[in-house]
DNA sequence: ATTATGATTATTGGATCCAAAGTAAAGGCT
DNA sequence: AGCCTTTACTTTGGATCCAATAATCATAAT
């Protein structure tokens, strides 16, 4: 797979993601491939990889479509989410955490704790919160001997919404975004404190919830401020 | 995606789950193109898929090779089927079930009471066994308005080990598999209870324990004939 | 003798061509 | 006038061609 082929690929993730194709419109080959200044052929390749991901789908007979998601949609994929890495956080919990993980997530966690201290949010920190909730959930992720956890996780995440990264909704809202975030760091605390005990259903059980935070939180959130 | 391609993806899907491929082995794009008499095209198509779907992953640079499984992966996927199964019983049990679905549910249960029956097991009730469990278990999975959960689940199946049927290992001891679809039918009987009576969590646990039949109940039942 | 650099070969990626299948439109028949 | 049939056009799938890149091998230099 070459570059161009991976540049067809996530161009178009990025094109359908940002809804530049309305949900259920049809895709042709030659169009996109004219759109993208490329031949047929990776755009073909592109079709079959997006297809797996789950983002286009089957038209009829004929070529594919951009799948539409509904709002149940959107929350299955965050509770799949939250069921997968809850099962990484148990495996962790119960086989004992090396002490080079240990190291690293609490570095992750210092990295949280000194972004939330000033007691506000700027613009800036979005992408360094971005930076280290990615760290904190791959390390998770990764430590069970199998990549068979990570791919799943990572094959749900393509789902634009479902990442775990997708907490952030609004950047202009910053004031409520602070509080989410200021919860989303105690959740890691927490679950870094099961984990070094050696919690496991508890580390699965706040593993679920925070993955929920970007779904359910908003509305108790809202007018609290 | 045309019936040859299709066909390509699934032979080559049979023979790499076959272990016609050496696990680490390079498939090259002519080779595999000759020995299934196609040309290249839709060989490179069908790599994409089969490695979006685990099998293959990337060799390098350059080309694919067949992926390789540990025990842990083995285990890890059975592990993932069951949580994500787990997930989908839960929220049908929350939602209570609808009474088509719980028509259904009974007749495939009745199916597997009636299997069971006769106290002991012969070649042919294997496949009957595989298709009133994937019933079982697919009417659970679509219960829920989202086809996020059976697309994760399918996608994790794919995985040739881990799909749900792939309880019965051992067609020549039929004597310990009928043992083991005592216990499944068993299995589906309680979680069919829990769903009626909306224990949502009852009912994921349930399911997260049936999926583990394959994996460790083996041992226990090996020896107690 | 070993390493590095250059050349040759093998293999993949992209473009294009042709055929097959599907869809839409138009015309004829009832 | 409506429906069916046939035809023309659109679009996808498969094969092949060419270029680019990686890998291997050989040769030369230190």
């Amino acid at each position: 797979m070459s570059n161009n082929d991976k540049s067809v690929v996530s161009r178009l993730r990025k094109l359908i993601s940002e809804g530049a194709y309305a949900p259920g419109e049809r895709l042709g080959e030659v169009a996109v491939a004219e759109q993208l200044g490329v031949s047929r052929t990776p755009v073909r390749l592109a079709f079959r990889t997006l297809e797996q991901e789950g983002l286009l789908q089957q038209a009829g007979k004929r070529g594919f479509m951009v799948r539409e998601f509904t709002q149940a949609d959107v929350h299955c994929a965050v509770e799949v989410r939250g069921v997968l890495e809850g099962l990484a956080a148990r495996h962790l919990a119960e086989q004992g955490l090396p002490s080079s993980v240990d190291k690293e997530l609490q570095f992750w966690i210092q990295k949280g704790k000194n972004l939330i201290a000033k007691g506000y949010l700027v613009e800036s920190d979005i992408n360094q919160w971005s930076e280290l909730n990615a760290h904190f959930h791959g390390i998770i992720i990764d430590s069970i001997g199998s990549g068979v956890v990570a791919d799943a996780i990572a094959r749900n995440n393509h789902l634009p919404f479902a990442a775990a990264d997708s907490i952030i909704i609004d950047g202009d809202d910053l004031g409520r975004e602070f509080k989410k975030l200021q919860l989303a760091q105690f959740h890691h605390e927490l679950i870094f404190q099961s984990l070094k005990r050696g919690e496991g259903a508890r580390a699965e059980m706040l593993m679920r919830e925070h993955a929920l935070i970007g779904l359910r939180y908003p509305e108790l959130l809202a007018d609290s401020e």
